[in-house]
RNA sequence: GUGCCCGUAGCUCAGCUGGAUAGAGCGUCGGCCUCCGGAGCCGAAGGUCAGAGGUUCGAAUCCUCUCGGGCACGCCA
């Protein structure tokens, strides 16, 4: 991994602050002074404020600073203009050499290009959709599973390592109810009534296992059948339409975890010794309670309830006790916002069994509605009528649901709109970035016949053909996807990826559109030979960031792009 | 009532830890098919950044309050 060109310029900047600063240097707010885009193209490839942010704790005008500081960058070989701006910006242009750098950097990394080492390696343990093995998921565990498994794939590129986790909620009432609302299913198939009041899980999609369970076998075996016999196979059943689902939108678990196995091996009593033995309980109207209220919650907790049994918190503390002890550097849990309540109360668990639990962070993902015709489609979980997961995927497609579930940030609800994200014959967003890349690899394919009629150039003198206004504009758009990732990653937001690529891909189609209306543009046109190498180069570089960017959204970056036609719609 | 989140174009949403004239997609309207792929491109209309104060050279962004909307506040999971 190389130095990117905007670490280059800070660099220089800060040996530059550092030459005007003198003594004064280390008191300076340096940090904040930073290169970034300007919004007016005609302010150059590169701007800071730095100038304006200095000008107090030197005591020096700003636009003096920004001319001295100008002056200073007019002698660095990337920098082909340096100017100040009032009221004190510093405005740059990149030289040649300059934009050669981005450029060869996306070549030699290839798809290494976008990665940044600010995980330093450390290990993270990402938990995320954690559905129940209750029924089959919907809308909601879609964005879960979508925006857990870019995130994971963001914090690789970001330097971490990263371990995908499901918790599977296999113990406890609701696998008893599931036992016993399966249990019913199969005995109404062998003609009994059905028993409403067992069908506690009302989906049609127990009545079909309970079908297949049923067939071909002998009905007194059935009937033999314990409720534990009848959840254990509802449980299996879910769980393998749960990996169907998840298999179909291409996500993959590293580990998935069984909550009944750490009841198995007694963890879930041991943490509630460990948790007593800490001092961090105490008894109170027959009930047990954690001190949770020491860690910022509005109350403490009941751990052992007057009847005897443990609430949900202690088998999750157990998974957390034993997450802890598998020694991961972070945390990250990935939550509906309908659980915000909960951190609080499993932080100060986590403290109380003695581990550090600023090591554990919780996202909050919001609702997602869906709309179909313009239409919110109306779903109730307690008629057991729900937006499926599976149906979403099949009917938009995996590349699609997953760019919308990654275009909005987290803690902001969302339509999921099926009508742009099924629409192939208009301008669906992710449609257009794999078009961007689709369109280069052709104009690639087509340029690798005619390979011998063009002339080399090395990067930089490719770089220095390279005149036009919207060529430039690209190359410094390139040069961001690490900035971005990094960001992605420090913020654990997901959808700065795919603005960051739409407006790419938005940039590409123009560049290419104009070949249109001005031949000189046209990359591979007999006429325009001497400039096609170093074209081609930004055309490879482009697509290289697209699909780079991409696959962080798991999202595919396809060499070409079936039309899909539609002949019944005239 | 308390805490968290949201309020930006007709709709769905970005806005990079405070920067220069407020952004994209969709939708609407108007153009562009002898073309390296029209699943594309160009242009236009569209805004009191919910409102009011404050912080400072500078606020959509940070602080306070108000008004709207969502969620959470169980010996449920």
């Amino acid at each position: 991994m190389s130095e990117s060109i905007k670490d280059i310029l800070n660099k220089t900047l800060v040996e530059i602050i550092g030459e005007l600063a003198g003594d004064k240097f280390s008191s300076l707010p340096v940090d904040r002074c930073v290169f970034g885009p300007p919004k007016q193209p005609e302010h150059g490839d590169f701007a800071t404020s730095a100038p304006l942010i200095l000008t107090k704790p030197l005591g020096q005008p700003p636009f003096d600073l920004a001319t001295r500081m100008a002056e200073a960058f007019e002698k660095s070989p990337i920098v082909a203009r340096a100017e100040p701006a009032r009221p004190g910006f510093v405005n740059l242009q990149l030289s040649p050499a300059g934009w050669a750098v981005i450029l060869d950097a996306i070549a030699t990394e290839g798809e290494n290009f976008g990665t940044v080492t600010t995980g330093a390696s450390r290990r993270v343990l990402l938990e995320f959709v954690s559905a129940n093995p209750t029924g089959p998921m919907h809308l909601g565990h879609c964005r879960h599973a979508a925006v857990g498994d870019s995130l994971a794939r963001i914090f690789s590129a970001a330097g971490y390592e990263v371990t995908k986790e499901f918790y599977i909620n296999d113990a406890g009432v609701q696998i008893i109810a599931l036992g016993e609302s399966f249990r019913a299913r199969c005995l109404a198939k062998l003609g009994d009534p059905l028993d409403l009041e067992a069908v506690q899980y009302p989906g049609e999609y127990l009545a079909e296992f309970a079908e297949d369970f049923v067939a071909g076998k002998d009905p007194a075996l059935v009937r033999s059948h314990t409720v534990e016999d009848f959840s254990t196979e509802a449980r299996g059943r879910n769980l393998d339409v749960i990996r169907q689902d998840l298999a179909a939108l291409g996500v993959f678990f590293d580990h998935y975890q069984s909550e009944k196995e750490l009841h198995d091996a007694n963890l879930v009593t041991r943490t509630l010794e460990s948790l007593e033995s800490a001092g961090a309980v105490y008894e109170k109207d027959d009930a047990l309670w954690l001190r949770t209220e020491d860690f910022g919650d509005d109350k403490d907790r009941v751990l052992r309830k007057g009847d005897g049994t443990v609430t949900y918190l202690v088998p999750d503390l157990a998974y957390h006790h034993y997450k802890f002890e598998r020694g991961f550097d972070l945390y990250i849990n990935l939550f509906g916002a309908d659980h915000a309540g909960y951190p609080p109360r499993l932080r100060a668990g986590i403290n109380a069994l003695g581990h550090d639990a600023s090591k554990l962070e919780v996202l909050l993902l919001r609702l997602v509605f869906l709309t179909k015709g313009g239409q919110r489609v109306k779903f109730s979980k307690r008629a057991g009528n729900f937006v499926a997961m599976s149906d979403v995927v099949a009917e938009a497609g995996s590349d699609a649901t997953r760019w919308f579930m990654l275009a909005r940030s987290m803690d902001s609800e969302f339509e999921f709109d099926m009508d742009l994200a099924t629409d192939s014959s208009s301008n669906n967003p992710v449609y257009k970035v794999q078009y961007a890349h689709a369109r280069v690899m052709t104009m690639m394919q087509k340029a690798s016949e005619e390979a011998a009629l063009l002339p080399e150039l090395d990067s930089k003198e490719a770089a220095a053909a390279l005149t036009a206004p919207i060529e430039k504009e690209i190359i410094v758009h390139l040069s961001k996807l690490p900035e971005i990732v990094e960001r992605s990653a420090q913020e654990r937001a997901v959808h700065h990826i795919p603005n960051y690529l739409l407006s790419l891909a938005e940039l590409w189609n123009r560049y290419y559109s104009m070949g249109k209306t001005d031949p000189s543009f046209r990359i591979l046109a007999e006429e325009n030979r001497a400039l096609a190498p170093a074209r081609l180069r930004l055309a490879d570089a482009t697509r290289r960031v697209l699909a780079n960017g991409l696959a962080l959204m798991g999202i595919s970056a396809p060499d070409s792009m079936t039309r899909q036609v539609s002949d019944e719609d005239e």
